[in-house]
DNA sequence: ATGACTGCAAAGAATTTGCAGCAGA
DNA sequence: TCTGCTGCAAATTCTTTGCAGTCAT
């Protein structure tokens, strides 16, 4: 029970109101030892096929995880795939993406060094530099 | 007429039939002399409107990218915007990704220095490394 | 002739939107 | 009470598919 309330101060601290399905979703989520990817739709999959009574619909997933994301609980993926991975580990660090599998795999920060790259145009800011390193099997 | 036949070749050294679309469509993307990004949709959108006759089917287009794409004509590119972006540079680099106005920019191979990265899992192989560097203005 | 390619329209996926009703503050 | 949030269904957007007809070789 501790641990809701911890959630529901992280959302509220956030902006935003600690309700039953944002709670729902924020424990599925953060309460976890090890990072985790997923797309919208996987995570509507996993949480709703636990839910014996009401489900949450697919409008609030998108919803919470883009307001989660804005909130800067979540950060989102580039993929090869057309599709928007999130990631509940929001440092800075960047990813393996399996061609094969679609599965991300994260690659700390300091195991990639950038040694310099170029200014941003005139006017212009970096507001975050993406990384993503392919990868297939050996065979190919 | 010349530029028509080399087009020609080119398709079919890949083993593409060069049908006329394939060839209205190739000459459109690899007669110029910058670098080109876009969407399948955008360049649907740019050749169809140039002609006054029978259209080329989105399909086709759809067909024709991954057609240039897998004879290594075309690179896909990762963005932030969920869409499949291509460019007709082909070799190694990077990009800027303007996320105000969703506009690509290439930067060159040689601009960034990637000093050290991990070795891919076990049974894996690095096919490629994207680089993103998301920009927005000053003001933010 | 014989595959390969095209075009259409329909299906599919991922995501967004509009709005009435509900529920936190 | 008063916004903000949810849920539904419909709408959108981007992309793929199936298949009959057409074209390159």
């Amino acid at each position: 029970m501790k641990k809701n309330i911890k959630i529901a101060d992280k959302l509220r601290s956030s902006g935003l109101r600690p309700t039953k399905q944002r709670v729902h979703i924020a424990k599925f989520l953060f309460h976890r030892e090890k990072t985790f990817h997923f797309t919208v739709e996987q995570l509507d999959h996993m949480i709703n096929s636990k839910i014996k009574g009401e489900k949450i619909s697919a409008a609030t997933f998108y919803n919470t995880v883009h307001a989660f994301k804005k909130a800067g609980h979540l950060k989102e993926i580039l993929t090869n795939n057309n599709k928007s991975y999130f990631d509940t580990h929001t440092g800075a660090h960047y990813h393996f993406f399996d061609l094969k599998n679609k599965k991300l795999i994260d690659i700390e920060e300091d195991l990639i060094k950038i040694k310099e790259f170029p200014k941003a145009p005139k006017g212009k800011v970096i507001k975050d530099i993406d990384v993503v390193i392919n990868i297939e099997s050996d065979s190919h």
